[in-house]
DNA sequence: TGCATAGCTATCCATATGGATAGATTAGTC
DNA sequence: GACTAATCTATCCATATGGATAGCTATGCA
């Protein structure tokens, strides 16, 4: 049979995802990607088809990674725990010394200026999972009456939305998750604020 | 005396300021700067000592424009004109063939990572400016009762800050300032939502 | 043990980059 | 009209980029 690969084929896109993370597209060449990930430049071309590839298996595995660990799916319509995503977000448990980095799908949007088709899908992906996973739980918190009947669902998801964006592009600014405290904890608030005043 | 400039420097920087709006940094070119706006490769490096300095330049009069044009400045006490000033993001009067490419300060921003410090240094310049308003806006609207008594200024201001930033990125996400008109009417909408019951 | 397969190392290449420089040109001044 | 100074045109340069290729090496089955 054939020779084994240097690195892990999972291990190697973790990798390089995060590298894309920091460094977005156009900053990171193949030969850091080669000197901080272990995948071969030869393999980068011959395996993965060549730098924008990677990159672009780099997002699917992100937001894979985001659909199921971080993404707003809270359907069990309580405020609290919208609340509470946002303030997880400038304390994580998970991979804190890449979320430093903001939202890599985020970022990779503003890199891109919606010019590169393969981007936009993604990014169109992404924001339906979070606009969706708003809507699902405020949806809920509805339902359940634990917002008054003419809330409007539809115009806080934008809202939501906006605010998680800006949470993300805060702690990008920074570098430091922590960075986002003060803004998390305003929209936090924000959300709990939301609760039919009877129920306060 | 001396031959004069083909571009009128003040021309020029506000040509540089676009470009880089649009393309960011490192994905523009000192060649195409010299195609698009008429500064030779020579005087980007004799008068303005590079593209880094240019780049600097161009953050500079951008938020001495933003400063005075474009800031959130209202202090009339009016939520109404908190709310307009999202509003009109989404369909500005002035330069909307520039803004369709969000705001230049977050996509540097974005860019660097926090790791260049003379960009994080305008950065600051621009984050206090956008806070300062926001504050100004809120701080009166309270002394004149416009909202509740317990209304939490500051964390509004991180709200609003959240929201001001998710607007732009997603103005540029899509290269339109109309993309991000849902979202500014939300917004719009919370700001509203404000009001002092009695006084709705 | 030998052979086929796939990965690795080490180049090579065309192109693009930011920057530097030398000679031509244009202006205003004496 | 000649001189001076700043700009322009046209190169040149070192470096970095993404990608391609040729020969070496390791792996596991026959």
């Amino acid at each position: 049979m054939s020779r084994s690969r240097k690195v892990e084929p999972e291990t190697a896109i973790q990798a390089a995802m995060a590298l894309f993370w920091k460094h977005g597209y156009h900053d990171l060449g193949t030969r850091q990607i080669e000197k901080e990930t272990g995948i071969t430049r030869f393999t980068l071309q011959t395996v993965y088809g060549g730098k924008m590839p990677l990159f672009l298996k780099a997002l699917d595995r992100y937001l894979d990674t985001f659909e199921v660990h971080a993404a707003p799916t809270m359907s069990d319509g309580n405020l609290d725990a919208i609340a509470a995503w946002f303030e997880t977000r400038s304390d994580p448990v998970m991979f804190p010394e890449v979320t430093c980095y903001g939202c890599l799908l985020l970022n990779s949007t503003v890199e891109f200026v919606g010019e590169n088709e393969e981007v936009n899908l993604r990014a169109d992906r992404f924001f339906d999972m979070v606009r969706g996973g708003f809507r699902g739980a405020l949806d809920a918190v509805k339902e359940t009456g634990g917002v008054s009947a003419d809330f409007d669902v539809d115009a806080m998801v934008e809202v939501l939305l906006s605010a998680a964006i800006g949470l993300n592009i805060v702690i990008r600014a920074s570098g430091r998750n922590a960075a986002g405290a003060d803004m998390a904890n305003a929209i936090a608030a924000l959300v709990r604020g939301w609760a039919r005043p009877a129920d306060v």
